[in-house]
DNA sequence: CTGCCTGCAAATCTTTTGCATCCCC
DNA sequence: GGGGATGCAAAAGATTTGCAGGCAG
């Protein structure tokens, strides 16, 4: 948990609800709603409340020790921060991770528009998983 | 109305409720969430309900007539649906389009994943928009 | 100690849905 | 005329928030 400390300790409160929360989310493939999140880790601390998860993602999130990947039904995180892409299931609403890179992608090298400065961009893919297709 | 009527008819019934939201959808630059469809279609037709509006949109989307963009906020539509990108505004959640298009991207083109069959993509950009720019 | 963070519960906001009625085809 | 679509209102979900007490620094 060193690294992960020291990332939390950049701007506010080293808090077990943190720490565990973070903890969870960085050992899992899979990408959980807040929801998820609030069921898992209350098997480690049984008096967390769903306000503090949904404020403490919010907060990741906020300060890019995560990012949140919105679906139709609810907001995924993945504390992979690098750039990758996402395969959301229409069916399931499961969220895979896809590492293929587009070096060549001229579209997401851009950083201005006449829109403003792009700080951060997303691709997302969407389809039937695997697990769905009969 | 003659094309929209014509994609309406496709798959179900042609009601005044459908011709005035796809109209208001295709007149209008902005990328309008439920609610404001609501408001502004209201004009036209005063005793639609909110209902009506969600499930509309929501059948359109299904139907490939018009495009979800997900905000942290809420949903927002667009009746075009050629490929094109967006922008997304963190501080008033306005959605705009960008135009420009990434022909030799690689990762875009791939039709297969080790997840599953990828049968659409949309492309976010997120930063902060002109008119929040001070 | 001090004030940021949490737990609790209620509130908010967006979206969905059951049902009786309406009206498109 | 029949069945899908709508209006209404209530329900369902997801997420946020006010406040009093707790605990990290």
């Amino acid at each position: 948990m060193e690294t992960a400390e020291k990332t939390l300790l950049k701007t506010s409160r080293l808090t077990s609800q943190k720490k565990i929360i973070l903890d969870y989310l960085m050992g899992v493939k899979t990408h959980p709603t807040a929801d998820i999140v609030y069921e898992k880790v209350r098997e480690r601390l049984p008096r967390i409340s769903r306000g503090t998860v949904y404020r403490i993602l919010r907060d990741f999130d906020q300060k890019n020790r995560a990012q949140t990947i919105l679906s139709k039904r609810a907001a995924h995180f993945d504390a992979n921060t690098d750039p990758h892409t996402h395969f959301i299931c229409e069916q399931c609403d499961r969220v895979f991770d896809i590492y293929d890179q587009c070096d060549k992608c001229g579209i997401l090298k851009k950083k201005k528009t006449k829109v403003g400065k792009i700080k951060n961009y997303k691709i997302l893919f969407y389809g039937i998983c695997k697990f769905c297709k009969k």
